[in-house]
DNA sequence: TATTGTTATACTCTATAACTATA
DNA sequence: TATAGTTATAGAGTATAACAATA
C-alpha cells in the first residue's frame, strides 16, 4: 500500500463523524428498549469481564454515582450482579449474567440485521473500507478508556 | 487496490465496534456539559439547515414530543430558534443561531483537541485506515438517517 | 486519612397518551 | 379526517454533595 498523504484529515472531521454515528445507532436500537449507555456498559462487561464499578464508571464516562445506579438497574433487570472482591472488602465486582449475555447477543444480532439493509445499500468498496478501519478503531476506543492495571 | 477478501467481517463486530464509540465520545466530552442527542441534533441542524421538527426528530431517533423539549431547551440557550413555514402554519422549522454555531464548532474543537491525543498514540496506519473509512462511514449515517424529499 | 461505594436531591432527557391548531 | 406540533405525566438517567464502610 503507499504512504499516507501529505494533507492529514482535519480532526475535527472524525469528531463530526462520530457525533452522526450516535443517531445511527439509535436508529438501528428499537426505540425506548435500552439507553445507549446500558447498551454500551454491557458491551464493556462482555469485552471485560468481571470490573470494579468505579472502573466501569471510568471507562465510560461517567459518574461513580450514576455507574451505581446503572448496576443496579442492570441488576433488577437480571442483566449484571454485584459480588464482593476476595482481598478488599470495600470493593463492588460487576459480573454480566447469562441472562445479560443473551440479551446482549440478542440485541447486537437485532442491530445488526438493519445495519445490513443499510450496508448492503452503500456504494461498492464502502463496508470493505468501514470493515478495514475497524481495528484501528477498536484500538481508539481501548486508548479512550484505557484497562486498569491488572486486566 | 486489490479485490476485498472472500470472507466479509461479521457485521455484529461492526455493531459492537459502534457500541465503544459512544463511551469514547462521551469520553471526549466534558462531563455534564452537553448530552450526546443534544450535540447530535446541532450537528444535525448545521449540516442539513433549516429542519422540520418531525423531520429532526425521525432523523435523530427519538419521538416528536422528545424533539419538541429538546428544540425547547436549544431555544432557551439561544443555540436554536422556531419559525415559521411560509406555505403551511402547523410546521415548525428550527434554525440554528450564530451561537448555536459557535458552540457547535468550539465543542467540536475541543473533543478534536483531546482525540488528538489518542490519535497519536495509534500504532503508524491507524489514522489513516480511520480517516479512510471517513466518507464511507458519513455515507453510512447518511442512509440510516435519509433526507426528506427537498434537502 | 484515603479509598470505595451508596444515599439524597435536583435536573435533564425520553416515551406514551391526550390534546390543539391547521390542512 | 389527517397531519404537525404541544402539553401532561411518569420514569430513566445523570451530576454534585454528603455519607458509610473498609483499608
Amino acid at each position: 500500500m503507499t504512504e499516507t498523504p501529505l494533507h492529514p484529515v482535519d480532526r475535527r472531521d472524525i469528531v463530526a463523524c462520530l457525533e452522526r454515528l450516535i443517531a445511527l445507532l439509535r436508529l438501528l436500537s428499537p426505540t425506548g428498549e435500552m439507553s445507549l449507555t446500558t447498551a454500551s456498559t454491557l458491551a464493556r462487561l462482555d469485552l471485560d469481564g468481571p470490573s470494579r464499578l468505579s472502573d466501569l464508571a471510568t471507562r465510560e464516562g461517567v459518574t461513580q454515582p450514576a455507574m451505581t445506579q446503572l448496576v443496579s438497574r442492570l441488576e433488577r433487570q437480571g442483566l449484571a450482579e454485584r459480588r464482593s472482591h476476595p482481598d478488599d472488602r470495600r470493593v463492588v465486582m460487576v459480573h454480566l449474567t447469562a441472562a445479560g449475555r443473551h440479551t446482549l447477543a440478542a440485541r447486537r444480532a437485532h442491530r445488526a440485521d438493519r445495519l445490513a439493509w443499510l450496508l448492503d445499500a452503500l456504494p461498492p468498496g464502502d463496508e470493505r473500507a468501514i470493515a478495514a478501519a475497524l481495528p484501528a478503531l477498536t484500538r481508539l476506543t481501548e486508548l479512550g478508556a484505557p484497562a486498569p492495571d491488572a486486566p
